[in-house]
RNA sequence: GCGCCUUUAACUCAGUUGGAUAGAGUAACUGCCUUCUAAGCAGUAAGCCAUUGGUUCGAGUCCAAUAAGGCGCACCA
């Protein structure tokens, strides 16, 4: 348990709730069930390391004022051989906790100990997580939502395995249904046109270059071949040759975003192997279904959907909703997860309910469905929404995005801002290299510590062993604040778990980059008043380097040695 | 028309289950390198937390209404 945040305050918990029980037994207060109270840590560090609002919470059961409340409590607290070395009630009637500098120590020592597993929690018991992401449609090249779909998802999943869950990532290809049948048209008929005159797109088809290249391509492999053949005949052979070449496309751009997933699952799959039938079927005997027009229709305002919607269309080919009800059902059911998780844009939102109506329907318990909505991003250059690329002059995709900016900008500023807000990308800023840039503020103060490290160790200054003791001389306010930060880092981690927002994980790395800044200028490790100071220094360092190293690996962010 | 999201400094955003004097960064202005990376630090200035009402010891935070903006509401995916 390398968490000594919680320690603290399990053991706070518990000195508080002896000293109401003595208060109780002799009579001071009266005998009324506890109502619910925080320890939290303040904002602001001059009241106390953790602060409680029991005496105010308590004020009206025991019809007492709340600072008589929190004399009669302070005067209970026996603090000897605890974490804490003081208290002292303020304002309203909050009381306050001081940490004894031991505690501080502790957190450095922890840190040095734990190295890279320090951070990690278990928190999540190792509960069985499918984080599905990104799944971008594989007719075509991955847009701007979808580059924040990888990084959000990607750093879920690792923050997630920090905390003690069991993740797989997961892929869901779209290489069954309607999409594809446009996809095929859309190849069909650049394929023909390179042999004859007068075939035109429709409107509704793929306009990119890319379907123009796959179809020269298949044309240089196969010649006319396929013009005189059936339709169909055609068709199949030019998904066959143009989607395994889309999808290694996305295999091969995720990889360079540093995306690798547990599992690419196909959609065909649930086709051929009967279970969407099978999703239809059950409903049907559910009784959960009716027919209209034609069409089969789910009852799904019988299980808190807004709308019923249409299951089989009158054609007899099944809507879309079906493979994807069967899909989290394989996911929930015959993988049997604890939870599935679906990162998705906003403009999806619409169908989570549905989706889940179709679920309970089923028998499924829909709470194991959390979906993480993402708002559309505003990607700005020169102060204007910027809509095309630089380079290439058309639409901004993945893959040109990363042309612009450094796969470690990307990642870090998608996650900058928590999913479910609309957010502006300044593309200008993403690329400078300055204080203005996070991400570089973050690597700077790694890149400075390992310098600083390898001046002493060149000077012959090294830590040759620490013990616990020595840290207790580091008092002064920077080197105090640094550390009551770096003991946070197991609570953030668990709070960007429960909340699904990695984006408290990057913050958290600015304000370390911040606080060792601040330290750096104030405390000179070389120049330190005495051996002993800078050593405990140079420990403090290797720790805060620790620490950096841990959250930017967390987010698969570099951590360059020098800048 | 219905649903979801957003509204906090000039700009981009934080603000932990309701708590103490609402915070960062950018832009502006002032200082700090013969001393471990100035890609840094210190300081100044900047606010009717969209508006109105409600809930209570206490509201940026919860509830209701209004306004502005974004996204959805298919026998598309």
């Amino acid at each position: 348990m390398s968490n000594l945040i919680k320690l603290a305050s399990n053991e706070l918990n518990e000195l508080i709730l002896n000293a109401l029980g003595r208060l109780v037994s002799n009579g001071s207060v009266p005998s009324e069930p506890l109502p619910p109270f925080n320890i939290e840590i303040p904002a602001d560090t001059s009241h106390g390391d953790f602060a409680t609002n029991i005496a105010m919470v308590c004020a009206k059961p025991f019809k007492m004022p709340p600072r008589k409340i929190a004399e009669l409590i302070s005067e209970q607290l026996v603090l000897d051989g605890t974490m804490f070395e003081r208290i002292e009630i303020a304002g309203p009637g909050f009381i306050n906790f001081f940490l004894s500098r031991r505690w501080f120590s502790l957190v450095v020592q922890a840190i040095l100990d734990k190295k890279n597993d320090y951070g990690k929690t278990d928190t999540g018991k190792g509960k069985r997580i499918l984080l599905e992401f990104v799944s971008a449609n594989p007719t075509g090249p991955m847009h701007i939502g979808n580059a924040r779909g990888g990084a959000i998802g990607d750093c879920l999943a690792s923050i997630m395995q920090y905390a003690g869950y069991y993740v797989e990532r997961e892929f869901y290809i779209n290489d069954a249904g309607n999409q594809i049948e446009k996809f095929a048209t859309s190849l069909e008929v650049r394929y023909l046109q390179i042999y004859k005159d007068g075939i035109e797109m429709p409107e509704d088809a793929y306009q990119g270059e890319d379907i123009i290249m796959h179809a020269e391509e298949f044309a240089k492999a196969f010649g006319d071949k396929y013009v005189g053949l059936s339709s169909e005949e055609r068709r199949n052979a030019l998904v066959d040759f143009a989607l395994p070449k889309n999808i290694k496309g996305l295999e091969d751009d995720l990889r360079k975003y540093r995306i690798e997933y547990d599992n690419w699952f196909r959609e065909s799959i649930l086709h051929e192997n009967g279970d969407v039938d099978k999703i239809v079927r059950i409903l049907k005997e559910k009784d959960c279904t009716y027919e209209l027009e034609g069409a089969t229709w789910f009852k799904a305002t019988d299980f808190g959907a807004d709308k019923d919607f249409v299951l089989v269309r009158s054609n007899g080919i099944p809507t879309y909703v079906v493979p994807d009800i069967a899909y989290h059902y394989n996911k929930l059911v015959t993988r049997n997860f604890d939870k599935a998780i679906d990162v998705l844009g906003a403009d999806h939102h619409g169908y989570v309910p549905r989706l889940k109506s179709a679920l309970t329907a089923l028998g499924v318990d829909a709470n194991k469905l959390d979906v993480v909505i993402m708002q559309m991003v505003r990607l700005m250059r020169n102060g204007e929404v910027a809509k095309l690329s630089k380079r290439s002059g058309k639409a901004i995709t993945l893959v040109t995005l990363l042309d612009e900016i450094s796969i470690d900008a990307a990642r870090f500023y998608f996650n900058l801002r928590e999913s479910n807000s609309h957010f502006e990308f300044d593309l200008d800023l993403a690329v400078e290299k300055s204080a203005q840039n996070p991400v570089y503020y973050v690597q700077y103060a790694h890149a400075r510590i390992c310098s600083l490290i390898d001046n002493l160790s060149a000077s012959g200054v090294n830590i040759i062993d620490y013990d616990l003791k020595q840290f207790d001389i580091l008092d002064k306010q920077q080197e105090i604040e640094l550390i009551r930060h770096m003991a946070t880092l197991p609570c953030e981690v668990d709070s960007a778990a429960k909340t699904y927002d990695p984006a408290k994980i990057t913050k958290y790395s600015v304000e370390l980059a911040t606080l060792f800044h601040k330290f750096y200028d104030a405390c000179s490790v070389k120049n330190a008043e005495t051996e002993q100071l800078k050593q405990s220094r140079l420990a403090l360092c290797k720790a805060v380097k620790q620490v950096l190293s841990n959250s930017l690996t967390m987010l698969k962010i570099e951590c360059p040695r020098k800048m």
